[in-house]
DNA sequence: GGAATGACAAATATTGAAATCTGTCATCGG
DNA sequence: CCGATGACAGATTTCAATATTTGTCATTCC
């Protein structure tokens, strides 16, 4: 039906994003893709070399749009320790809503994240960068101390000490009674760690 | 062959812990058990209600060990910093041990740890309890500041922050290259947040 | 010429019948 | 009398036959 338009792999990514949340991860399968686009299952391997592949691409698109969400926390204006806790907050409320917004969906983004452990391992140097580029600017100011080895290790820090507020495989706790006050007892801790 | 000892929930979770170990989480069965101890298995529903009451309490002694290795930190002598970072090392040092020296055990534990998500749960107020006791002392000895929402708030606190390294559904990431740093870096991060 | 197709082999997943396991309980034996 | 037994029903798991999917490639079509 929409073999009027050209395959792109941009149109194939949709497609499989469409199909992973339609079926799950165990079900969709590349003859789903294609199907959904109205075209043979060797048009899909044109573009993406297996399914692995087009998965993992999939999964890079996905994390790609947090990063996108927070930039402005990491080079937006405003005291760098406002930015940092502003940073934190809208990362673990992007989770929250999205686990618990479609539990399933995120079941199937756990399932993807599982399988592209390089993907994810990119995709968390970029936060930590965030981080470090907010660190840096309060180090500048003087509000925050470079930590004993190196701003970027610092960094490191922060996004490990506040795991259990973004990492999918907590994502089952996010909708306990009482996170919220946990997550302002981790990040008061982390700020105060980091005061000059 | 051990048919002449009478027949103790003791022995009954030895066995038990026995079979995991040999056959995994899936394949153990109250049969294997049964087996194991030369006795029917309608005997050991004789002190066990069901199959899940019998892994929930094999689950509970084995954190059960985590808590009393850990139990020289909280109460023992000494400066409350060198035992809170004590504390914290000796329980990374402990699960990374376990993770690492045998990785499929390590599984299995994983797989009973989910499915005992109370019995964890009592487990972790233990562990917070055993934080906070450090930090009260280190509050009345003036080294630590008393958190703004109490000792036990900012022992969960610590706690969370340090989840990475302690919560079995990160095991697969204690064996990478600078794990260690990244530990180093999250416990100079919260002792420097706990400082009065 | 270059993108799209669909037949195909090998790998993987599904299915349903057979086997095993869980949990109960009437009976046994010390 | 009281703990242990094993036969049993219903639930779950296993296994092997069957069907689907993955990935390739010679051929088709624009």
């Amino acid at each position: 039906m929409a073999a009027t338009e050209t395959l792109t792999a941009e149109r194939i990514l949709e497609a499989t994003e469409e199909v992973l949340r339609r079926y799950g991860p165990a079900k969709a399968t590349v003859v789903d893709v294609a199907r959904a686009l109205g075209v043979s299952h060797g048009s899909v391997y044109r573009h993406f070399r297996t399914k692995a592949a087009l998965r993992e691409a999939v999964t890079e698109r996905w994390l790609e749009r947090n990063v996108t969400e927070l930039r402005p926390y990491a080079e937006g204006p405003g005291p760098a320790a406002e930015r940092l806790t502003g940073w934190l907050e809208h990362l673990f409320a992007l989770k929250r809503q999205k686990a618990g917004g479609d539990p399933e969906l995120m079941a199937t983004f756990q399932v993807l994240i599982g399988e592209n452990s390089a993907v994810v391992d990119r995709h968390v140097e970029h936060l930590v960068a965030q981080i470090a580029a907010v660190l840096a600017d309060g180090v500048r100011d003087g509000v925050f101390a470079a930590g004993d080895h190196g701003v970027t290790a610092t960094a490191r820090a922060v996004f490990d000490a506040t795991d259990r507020f973004h990492d999918p495989a907590h994502a089952a706790d996010w909708a306990a009674p009482g996170i919220e006050d946990d997550f302002r007892a981790v990040v008061s801790l982390v700020t105060r760690g980091l005061r000059a």
